[in-house]
DNA sequence: CTGCAACACTTAACCGATCAAGTCATCCGT
DNA sequence: ACGGATGACTTGATCGGTTAAGTGTTGCAG
C-alpha cells in the first residue's frame, strides 16, 4: 500500500504541491475555502506528512534522545527512568515529538551516541540525566550545539540548562523528623558516588547532620542496586553502635535494607527506621510501607521535557530547581525504641 | 556548526558524491585504494550519513517503534519492558537501530500511533506486547504491512509474526512443585484477564489443577498493580479456607502478596507459600526472597528484536515459542505448616 | 589492430517535503 | 484608465543521500 504524499492532494485537489504545504502548515498564500479543500482531503486519505522529508528539507526531525547508563539488571527494577519517560511522553505527545531511546554501558558511550544522533540529524535535542562532575558529555553538548536539558544537577554545564530538585532541603527535612522521633545514630547508603546529585545529598546530608549536632552521621556509598544497599545495610547493622535510622537513596535500596533487617531479626520501625528517597509505588508495597521522601517524578519530566522543547524552539532557557521532596511518613519509621 | 555531508567528503577527496556513497556503502564501484581513502576521511571529520536523507531516498529509516499501554504509575515498577527494552537494544544497538517509544493509554491510540508512524515513515517496524483477542491492532498492521513482531501469543495474528513462552509448561510446574510440596488448596492472582497470555496461564493453571485432582483452584483477576494484587491476596485469605500457597502473574503483585500476609500475621512459607511470575531482582530483595518461575527476559527482547530486524529484510520469519520459563525455588515456598 | 567486456568512476534523476521567488488576476485609489 | 498593491496561487531550487544510466579508460582475446 503506498503512503500518501502532498502530491497526491495536490492532484486531487487540483492544485500545486506548495499549495498543499502551505494549507497545511497554517501558512499565508492559501484562501480560506482552498485550505479546508485540502485539509479535508487529507484527512480523507490518511495523511501524514513524510519526516524524513520534512526533516531533511526543513529544521526539525520532530524527536528527542534519551542514554540511560545503567546496566540492564538495574535498569529493569528501577522506577525512576520510567517514571521520568512518562514525564516526557505527556510532554512529547500532545506536540507529537518522538522519544529515541539507547541504552548504553559509559558515559563515553553516550557522547558517541549524542554525535552520532546529531550527525544523522535523528533527533532534535536530549534528556542528560546522572549528572557527573567534569562530565564528558557537558563539552560534546556545548560543540555540536545539540539542544539538550540536564536533569539533576547543579552542576557546571556551561550553556546547558539544567534541571534539579532541591536535594540538601529534603534531606534535612528527613534528618530533623528523624531527630524529632528521638533517633541519635542516623546512618545513609547513598547513590552513586560519581553522581553530582549523590555529592550534593552527602555533603548536605554531612552538614545538617553537623549542624544539629549528630556527630556520628554516616554515608556509606553504594549504586542503587538492591544487592549493594543490602551488604550496606548490613554493615551498618554489625556494629555494635548501630544505627538506628538509615536514609536510602533509592527505594530498591531501602526494600533491599527493610529485608536485610528482617532477616537480621530487627525489627522495623522498633529497632531501625528507614527512609527512603524517591517515593514510587514499591515503597506501599512491603510490609511494614517505607516512609520516603516524595516527589513527583513525572512532573519532574514533564518540566524537563517542556524545556527541551523550549531550548530547540530556541527560546532562552534557564535553570530551574524544582520543589523540594516532601516527608512522606509511613510504618517504617517511629522513635527508637531504647531512647 | 555545519555537519558534514557526502559532499564534502567527495569534494576532499577528489571524487564525485556517488563514489562516496558507494564506497561507503560497501556497493562496487570504485577501487580498494579509493575507497579505503574515502572511508579515511569519512572517519577522519566524523561523517555520520543524515537519517532523513537516507530514509527519503532509500529504504529504511533505521529505527523501530514500541508502544507501551500501562498508566504510569504501573510502568515505573513493572520490571517486564524495561527488561524487555534492554534485550531490544541489545540488538538495535549492534546494527545501529535507534528505538522509538511512545506512552499511550489505549489499544486504539496504539492503532493511530502506528498509522501515524507508518505514514511518516518513522519506523520501519514496530513491536506489540500485550496481546488481546481480536486485538484491534492486528488488523491494522495488516493492512499498513508495518512489519511487526508480537510478543506474547499465541494468538491469531494473520501474517504477524508472533513469539511467546510456554506458559502452560510454567504454571504446570510451579503447581506440581507446590504439591509435591504438600499443598492442595492453590490459588492464584492473574494478570489483566483481557491479555491473551493471561487466558492461556488461566486455562492451564485450571485444567493442571483439574487433572492433579485439585478441586478448588480458583484464579482472582486482577491488573499487574501492587494494589490490586494487595487486595486480591487479602480476599483469598480472609476465606475459611484459605489457601495453603498463591502464585501471582507478576512480582509486583507477589510482592504486594507477601506484605499483605506478613500484615495479617501469616508467616511466609510458614502459613503461605508464595510464587512469582518472572523473576526480576525484586524477587531476591524481599524477605524472605520469592520462588520464583525465571525466564530470561533480556534474551526474550532480543530474540523478538532478532525476528522484527529479519521481517523488516523481507527474510521470512516463523512463530517461535521461546523455552519454557523454570522454577527458582527461594525462601517463600515450603511444605505448608498443618498438612 | 579491432572489438568488446570489465572496471572505475561521473552524471543526473529521484525520494517528499519546505519556501523564496515568480506569475497572474483582481481590486482600489486617483 | 492606469499604476501599484494585494491575494492566491505556481514554479522550481533545495535538503543529503541512493542508484540507474552513461562515460572514458584499460586490458585482453581474436
Amino acid at each position: 500500500m503506498k503512503r500518501p504524499t502532498i502530491a497526491d492532494i495536490a492532484r486531487r485537489a487540483g492544485v500545486s504541491k506548495g499549495a498543499v504545504s502551505y494549507a497545511l502548515n497554517g501558512q499565508p498564500g492559501v484562501s480560506e475555502a482552498t485550505r479546508r479543500r485540502i485539509v479535508a482531503i487529507a484527512e480523507e486519505i490518511g495523511f501524514n506528512p513524510n519526516s524524513a522529508a520534512r526533516a531533511l528539507s526543513g529544521a526539525s526531525s520532530r524527536a528527542v534522545g534519551l542514554t540511560l547508563c545503567r546496566p540492564a539488571r538495574i535498569l529493569s527494577i528501577e522506577p525512576f527512568f520510567m517514571g521520568l519517560i512518562s514525564g516526557f511522553e505527556q510532554e512529547l505527545a500532545a506536540r507529537s515529538f518522538a522519544l529515541t531511546l539507547q541504552v548504553v554501558a559509559t558515559p563515553q558511550t553516550e557522547t558517541e551516541v549524542y554525535r552520532r544522533w546529531w550527525g544523522e540529524r535523528r533527533v532534535d535535542g536530549v534528556f542528560v540525566t546522572d549528572l557527573r562532575e567534569n562530565d564528558v558529555r557537558i563539552p560534546v553538548l556545548n560543540e555540536l550545539q545539540l539542544p539538550a536539558v540536564v536533569i539533576g544537577g547543579p552542576g557546571d554545564t556551561g550553556k546547558v540548562p539544567q534541571l534539579w530538585s532541591d536535594d540538601a532541603g529534603a534531606i534535612t527535612e528527613a534528618v530533623r523528623y528523624l531527630m524529632a522521633l528521638g533517633h541519635r545514630r542516623i546512618a545513609r547508603v547513598g547513590g552513586l558516588p560519581d553522581l553530582l546529585h549523590t555529592q550534593t545529598r552527602t555533603r548536605a546530608f554531612t552538614e545538617v547532620c553537623a549542624a544539629l549536632g549528630l556527630s556520628e552521621a554516616v554515608t556509606v556509598p553504594s549504586d542503587y542496586t538492591g544487592e549493594e544497599g543490602g551488604r550496606a545495610t548490613r554493615r551498618l547493622l554489625i556494629n555494635a553502635e548501630r544505627p538506628t535510622a538509615i536514609i536510602y537513596d533509592n527505594d530498591v535500596m531501602a526494600v533491599a535494607g527493610l529485608s536485610v533487617a528482617q532477616e537480621m531479626g530487627l525489627s522495623v520501625p522498633g529497632d531501625l527506621s528507614i527512609v527512603a528517597w524517591d517515593d514510587s509505588p514499591l515503597c506501599s508495597l512491603v510490609h511494614p510501607p517505607l516512609t520516603a521522601l516524595t516527589r513527583d517524578i513525572a512532573a519532574y519530566g514533564a518540566h524537563a521535557a517542556r524545556q527541551l522543547l523550549a531550548a530547540i524552539a530556541g527560546e532562552p532557557v534557564q535553570d530551574v530547581e524544582e520543589g523540594t521532596a516532601h516527608l512522606t511518613p509511613r510504618g517504617s519509621t517511629a522513635p527508637p525504641r531504647d531512647s
